[in-house]
DNA sequence: TAGCTCATGTAAGGAGTTACATGATTGA
DNA sequence: TCAATCATGTAACTCCTTACATGAGCTA
């Protein structure tokens, strides 16, 4: 249950509204913790609630927008949190699942579905090795920027490891049939 | 949504009982899709409802124990689901979020955490090592047992990036502290 | 007969997903 | 004024987690 404190930590990094926030999740932080609008003004409701954040009305702007900050309480909750232990997280991954059962039922036509995949995840590597060469080059200095140069190169990795695996799954069930 | 796939295929290699199927959600399967034995029961009720497996009482067995295996029109629901095509599952990476956490409010004594992480993922990783050096030495020649065995690699290499990535993180805290 | 293990469940609640609802402002 | 966009939400549902409940056989 990372969301609220990924909320947290993006309201640190910058404040901003719901929406904002939504906008956000579809880049950046959204690569490793993905979050609907829903869930995020449910949970800034929350937050705001547990006094970690607080909430002021936006003059002239459409709707009713609201921009929130985090409040020293938050940051307290934040630290805390980030040093709780970490228990590993429970791996579920549906593609491995498919090739078990490939594996017994088949030859099937799994290696088209396999190819889509392969696609998108050599299309996010692309994208994240253009964030690294546009925002990390040359490398950083700092300990935070160190920090999130380290995370995007994680994300390079998970991405290629995907884009290989799918290739080579698609070979071996080549050959194979 | 796997865990009636993942049953299925697991009831397919073996049928058994809903505390058998348990038990090998905490190893084989398991490893790539966990499944608590009140999830499984469920689902077994579920896919006997849906007329895709068919379970019988065990005479002589302790408790109400009942065997369940694989029906036609389970193996083909199987067969169809396998090659439908597969959405590039959200990722939700607690570890991330914490480095970026950390990026913002540290230092913070998050490496400790993280050791205790890489632990976890060594651990793992030799787990995997010896069940690779049990079943697959010499490599396999079977269709079905080179797909199983790819599924085992990408987990090694999965443990062995996660185990990485934690030692890097950690030295990367050391050398800026 | 008391406690242990095997075996199957129920109940409550949290988190995430999908579809829909509402109101305000901007631009054609 | 009508549609699009910005902005915030409700509702219903599924899945997963945690804790607890129940009963049957085995063993000391």
């Amino acid at each position: 249950m990372s969301l609220p404190h990924a909320l947290l930590t993006a309201l640190i990094e910058r404040p901003g509204s719901g929406l904002e926030l939504a906008g956000r999740f579809d880049r950046s932080i959204g690569y490793f913790w993905q979050a609907t609008h829903q869930q995020i003004y449910r949970e800034l409701a929350r937050l705001e609630a547990a006094g970690w954040i607080e909430g002021t009305a936006v003059e002239g702007a459409k709707g009713r927008k609201r921009a929130y900050r985090v409040l020293p309480s938050g940051r307290k909750e934040l630290a805390r949190w980030t040093v709780a232990g970490q228990e590993p997280m429970p791996i579920r991954d549906e593609v491995m699942v498919r090739l078990r059962a490939e594996a017994v039922i088949g030859p099937t036509a799994l290696a088209d579905a396999l190819a889509k995949l392969a696609a998108h995840h050599r299309e996010r590597l692309e994208i994240y090795r253009g964030i690294e060469a546009k925002g990390f080059t040359p490398p950083p200095d700092s300990r935070a920027q160190k920090l999130q140069h380290l995370v995007l190169k994680a994300g390079i990795e998970y991405e290629r490891l995907r884009a290989a695996f799918c290739e080579e799954a698609i070979a071996l069930m080549r050959d194979e049939d």
